[in-house]
DNA sequence: TCACTTTTTGAAAGCGCTTTAAACTTTGCA
DNA sequence: TGCAAAGTTTAAAGCGCTTTCAAAAAGTGA
């Protein structure tokens, strides 16, 4: 049942049924409900293919996976989808899910854009000086950076959340209690968001005078058992830290136990605090000692990503938006044990 | 830049340069050389709805996303969505990402198959009796479904594990320990796969004479809370079981920690035994005490989904294949405690 | 060299939709 | 009643590709 099919079945110009369909005010209401319910009943969709060859609008956009061999999928990046997955599904868009590994992904950049099968890309997590975002900007398609590059000097369309800030308060607070000796266990260096959180961490105790032991930051995939590990490594250093931030929930996971592990107490030998991206299968208030975090719905920030991307199709824009974070304090932090 | 433009720059017909990059055979060797060097200097992607319009094929597979207004994100679901990507990835094709609801989720359905958007469609997670399967048949559409219905008679195409046997080797072992009283804290009801897991327990019970208490098996969304509430739950009544079966690593997380809060120990008060989907950021042997499980990857069992709905594109397959699941002996077992 | 086969190239139709430009109807007002 | 304006419908072109059918070029053997 193709569009020719159907007008010849109504007696009627494809012309007509065409705009019918599609809401153009030129068409006599009478003539518009015979249409639609002769759509309707006979189960009329119009081809996705030849709309998108006589438009040039694809009604998708592509959210890119990076799939490193070996790679861990990042749990974060599940809840991400399902905020864009919602903002699609009322924006009446599609979402493309590109596969790429790191030889593909400019390839496949470049096919997206210029093969006209997507409208927009939405690339999120980016690293810091990611050609990336150049790369978008030279293809000339719209797009939608979820997070940031601090490197990039041009005005660039993003949405991020203050990373920065918020494990710069964090950081304040524990100092505030006491804390001199800090650890970060942070996500991957290559990541900006991490880098901000490092920052964010770093000035908290320059504002104070003092400095961070460089072995007291680690860097590396946000799991449990890199939470584990690495809080195992630092607790049983001679500079063991009096308290730790992680940059996710899972690493926490992983230094929860850690702690335990030694005997130690959550809140009065070790603080803890972590960020939360308010991922609903686990939740901070929920760990045997309650856990302090930085909060921010990384669900939300998809929904409004994939928002702001599909806007900026007609009329383009180039703002970098930055949410600030909240800083939720529970149990699991407390004064910095005396020497 | 497009075909006639390329053509044009090369002094042949569209006809030739067209065969030459889908690479058909008879083009002189010459000529087609000239041709993809040509197309690689100037950029050429041949437009994607074009080409679909003109063969009828999209490229694309697509994959539901159901997005209940406040349900969570299966954690589970991203560690699938990367097997389905790793294999689209090697496949060439591309993975169309549908979020719906309930309500939308039939006009969907139809809308991809018809409008020729996408070559098939992947269904994963099937409730018991899940009217879409019937769906996806009557609109003629190449399908699979990963996980299965066990109401359906008339064959179809799905790949599952074998969830009942996984849970009745689980609960025969621990029956074997002398555990009577054993709990189940499973997904949700109307899911298929939950239903086989229960089965299988109460086969087990059955096996050896006993009858599972209909207050310890539970059904819920799989998060840590909800392993919380229900072990706590359990063991605080009169009849507290002495060992207890997860469905999900992250519900087995919340029974950790209720089981501690009791002063209780794991692998000899209660037993405690999960379902492992193989998910790289939580793992079982690092648990405290490390963790039984029975263990099958969801990122395998997506690549291998994706496949096969590939391969029945153009060869329609309606088997079903079951893959057997590993159980995997740790500490958190042990025999019942005696009375 | 010629007749014939094989290899290589091209013209044109067609995929199913949107949209421009033009034609036909109806309405409003003098 | 006539005529411009507004409302409604249509024919046909075009989006960029693949593919059928036909033609041209090149090769082959006598």
């Amino acid at each position: 049942m193709n569009l020719k099919a159907l007008s010849e079945h109504l007696g009627l110009s494809q012309t007509t049924v065409s705009r019918a369909l599609n809401g153009y005010p030129e068409v006599s209401l009478r003539t518009r409900q015979r249409v639609t319910d002769a759509a309707q009943n006979l189960g009329y969709r119009p081809n996705h293919a030849a709309r998108g060859l006589a438009t040039g609008k694809a009604g998708a956009i592509a959210v890119v996976m990076r799939m490193a061999a070996g790679q861990a999928a990042d749990p974060h990046y599940g809840e991400f989808l399902s905020g864009v997955g919602e903002a699609a599904l009322s924006l009446g868009y599609d979402i493309l899910l590109s596969p790429v590994t790191r030889e593909t992904e400019e390839a496949t950049f470049r096919r997206l854009a210029q093969s006209g099968q997507v409208d927009g890309i939405l690339l999120s997590s980016p690293f810091v000086s990611d050609e990336r975002i150049k790369l978008l900007d030279d293809i000339n398609i719209p797009y939608m950076v979820h997070g940031r590059d601090n490197e990039r000097t041009r005005p660039y369309p993003f949405l991020d959340i203050d990373n920065k800030g918020a494990f710069f308060e964090a950081a304040r607070l524990l100092v505030g209690l006491g804390h001199r000796k800090i650890g970060l266990i942070n996500g991957l260096a290559n990541l900006n968001f991490a880098n901000d959180r490092a920052l964010g961490v770093i000035e908290a105790l320059a504002e104070n005078g003092y400095k961070i032991d460089p072995a007291l930051i680690s860097n590396g995939e946000m799991t449990d058992e890199y939470g584990y590990r690495q809080t195992a490594k630092m607790l049983d250093s001679d500079t063991a830290p009096t308290a730790i931030l992680c940059s996710s929930l899972f690493i926490a996971l992983g230094a929860v136990r850690a702690i335990y592990d030694r005997g130690l107490k959550i809140g009065s030998d070790v603080s803890l605090l972590a960020h939360d991206d308010v991922i609903p299968y686990l939740k901070p208030e929920n760990f045997r000692v309650p856990l302090a975090t930085t909060r921010s719905s990384i669900r939300a920030a998809g929904l409004r990503a994939m928002q702001r991307l599909v806007d900026g199709i007609d009329t383009p824009s180039t703002e970098g938006e930055i949410w600030p974070v909240d800083l939720i304090v529970r149990e699991s932090i407390g004064p910095a044990p005396a020497n």
